[in-house]
DNA sequence: TTATGGTTGGTTGTACCAACCAAAGGAATG
DNA sequence: CATTCCTTTGGTTGGTACAACCAACCATAA
C-alpha cells in the first residue's frame, strides 16, 4: 500500500505531541508584559500583515469571528492595537498595531526565541534549524489550507464509509 | 550576532501557527467513534507505552495530574481503559488500554492519517515526509523536556530582570 | 429586503490550583 | 519488637479561568 499513507501515519505521533502542547512551553515563555497571551497571535498577524479587517484575521487564523472580536477588544484595551473606520464601508474597522503593540510583541518574541535557542534547541546546528523552519512552514501552511477547506464544507469530514461499525482488525 | 538565535527567532512564526491550531484539523478529523477527543492522547500513550500509572502519564504529557485523572475517568467510562490496583502499592492504579480502546484508537489514527495523506500532504514526496518526521520528533522531544524542566523550577521562567514593575490585571 | 461585518450572550471543554483522602514510610516511644 | 505519630506521595474532587463554538443581534450595504 502507498507508503505515503504510512509515512503520514508515522507522522501522527510527533504531531500530536506537538499540537498537544497547548498552554505549555511557548505560551508560558512570558512573564510580565501587559500583553495578553491569547492576543499575541493576532497581534503578530497585524504587525506582519499590516492593517486588516477583523474578518480577514479570523479567516487567516481559522477561528470564529467572535473569538477575534473579543481578542481585539482586549488588545485595544491594552493599547496594543488601534481601530479606524474603513472609509469605504462604515461597518468595518481597520485594525493596526500601535507602537506600543509592536514593542510588546517584539519583546515577547525575543523572550521566546531566547528560550528556544537556549533551553530547547541549543544543540541543533544551523542547517538543521533551517531545514526545520522550511518544513514547518510548509506543513503549517498546508494544514491551515486544509483546515479552511474542511470547515468550509458542512460535509462529513473524512468520509465515513468504512466507519460503519467497529470490526477492528 | 549568533545566527542560531536568529534562526530560532524565525522559527517562531511557523511554530506559533502550528501550535495555535488547537481544536482544528487533527482534532476534528473524527466523527463517530465513542472515543472522547481529549482522551485520545492519553489512550495513545497507554497503547504505545504499555501499562502505566496515572502520575507517569501526567509527567509524560506535562499536564496536571487532575487533568489526567478526569480524562482517565472518562476513558474508563467509555470502556477504553481498565484499571487494576498495583499489588505493591495500594494507592496506585495501573492503567492499560482495553481491546476496545486499542481498536478505537487505531480507527481514529487511521482517519487522521488518511486526512493528512489525502488532504494535507498529498504533494509531499517520501523523503520530505521522512525528513519532517525526524525533525518533528526531535523538536517535540526537546520541547517536552524543556517544558518539564521549566515547570520543575519554581524559578522565574526566562529570567525577568528587565520586567520588574506592575502587572495590572 | 436581504446579505454581510461585527458584537454580545450563553455554553462547553480543558486547563490550573487548592483542598482533600488514603496509603506508605520513617522516626520516636512504649 | 510493636505502636503511634508525622510527613510524603498518588490520586480525586471542587472551584475557577480562559478560549473556542454557535446563535442572536445591530448597523450598514447592496
Amino acid at each position: 500500500m502507498g507508503s505515503h499513507f504510512e509515512s503520514c501515519e508515522r507522522l501522527l505521533e510527533p504531531l500530536r505531541k506537538l499540537l498537544g502542547m497547548r498552554q505549555l512551553a511557548l505560551q508560558r515563555a512570558q512573564h510580565g508584559s501587559e500583553l495578553s497571551t491569547s492576543g499575541t497571535g493576532l497581534l503578530s498577524e497585524l504587525v506582519h500583515g499590516g492593517e486588516s479587517r477583523a474578518s480577514d484575521l479570523a479567516h487567516h487564523r481559522v477561528v470564529d469571528t467572535s473569538v477575534v472580536s473579543r481578542q481585539l477588544a482586549q488588545l485595544e484595551q491594552e493599547g496594543m492595537i488601534e481601530r479606524r473606520p474603513d472609509p469605504t464601508d462604515r461597518r468595518v474597522s481597520l485594525l493596526r498595531a500601535t507602537e506600543r503593540g509592536r514593542a510588546a510583541l517584539e519583546e515577547r518574541e525575543r523572550q521566546k526565541a531566547r528560550w528556544l535557542s537556549e533551553a530547547v534547541l541549543n544543540d541543533w546546528d544551523e542547517s538543521r534549524l533551517t531545514e526545520l523552519d522550511e518544513l514547518l512552514r510548509a506543513l503549517s501552511d498546508d494544514l491551515l489550507i486544509a483546515s479552511r477547506q474542511l470547515l468550509a464544507t458542512p460535509e462529513d469530514l473524512v468520509t465515513p464509509e468504512d466507519t460503519a461499525e467497529e470490526g477492528n482488525r
